[in-house]
DNA sequence: TTTATAAATGCAAATGATTTGCATTTGCAA
DNA sequence: TTGCAAATGCAAATCATTTGCATTTATAAA
């Protein structure tokens, strides 16, 4: 365990106050566009501010299967997605289906378990009248 | 659903070999590189090969939390993995413990649930003795 | 309050996995 | 045997993300 040093700036305020708000899982460019309207900032700048809040512990990066990551605020509880993929319409499931089955599995075949992601993809109920 | 017409060619059978041996999704580098002892292949054919593959069914494939996308034999049943975090060994897991849920996730949602995603990762138990 | 240091930033260039354009070769159905 | 579309090699492009470098700035210590 390493301790990282980090200072408080409007651009990573900025940032913590889009997660504060968002109710989704937010991609790097999402997060910059948002941003763009009212700032000047860099992309990149986007990108190191995102690195060192997962770092922190204060958000969660995930890859999806689109091959964009998604962040999020990190409230110690894992979350899990429907992803509808007509839409892209994200809905966040109440709770962690998979914590039981991670212990069983764990115990099984003896791995120590420390992250998993679970991923659902299909049509949501809007799609599928269309 | 689209028709797609494939041909059988010496690359391509060689690829299914691989995937017919292989007891572990494979990446486009590892598949490479067991080619490339035998015959002589662009790594753009290995990918346009993979990529027909999944088209047709042959294969399927999954991007990982490490960005590299892994294909394996589609044999039309769900399958999970243990990736180790240290040794990057992958253990597969006997069945899928997820139809269940997502049956009943989808009842709940409406979401017409077309596939998932999941991935366990830890430290296996030869690491942890380390 | 001043100062020193390392974190934050912008910009351009690099990276790494994957895809694509184009010219050429080749499998295969007619 | 022939024609066409699929397969291939090669180089260049793509796309998300990272990095090097020079500059700015937050913050802790003097």
């Amino acid at each position: 365990m390493q301790i990282i040093k980090t200072r408080n700036t409007l651009k990573k305020e900025k940032i913590i106050k889009i997660f504060k708000r968002a109710e989704k899982p937010m991609s790097s460019q999402e997060i910059y566009c948002i941003l763009k309207k009212t700032i000047d900032i860099n992309l990149s700048t986007v990108y190191r501010a995102l690195n060192t809040l997962v770092k922190t512990n204060f958000i969660t990066k995930e890859l999806r299967q689109n091959g964009i990551t998604y962040y999020e605020i990190n409230d110690h509880i894992h979350k899990h997605y429907l992803v509808c993929n007509k839409c892209n319409s994200v809905l966040k499931l109440k709770e962690c289906p998979i914590d039981n089955l991670a212990m069983e599995i764990s115990k099984k075949t003896g791995y120590t378990i420390t992250d998993h992601e679970l991923e659902f993809r299909g049509i949501c109920p809007n799609c599928i009248n269309k």
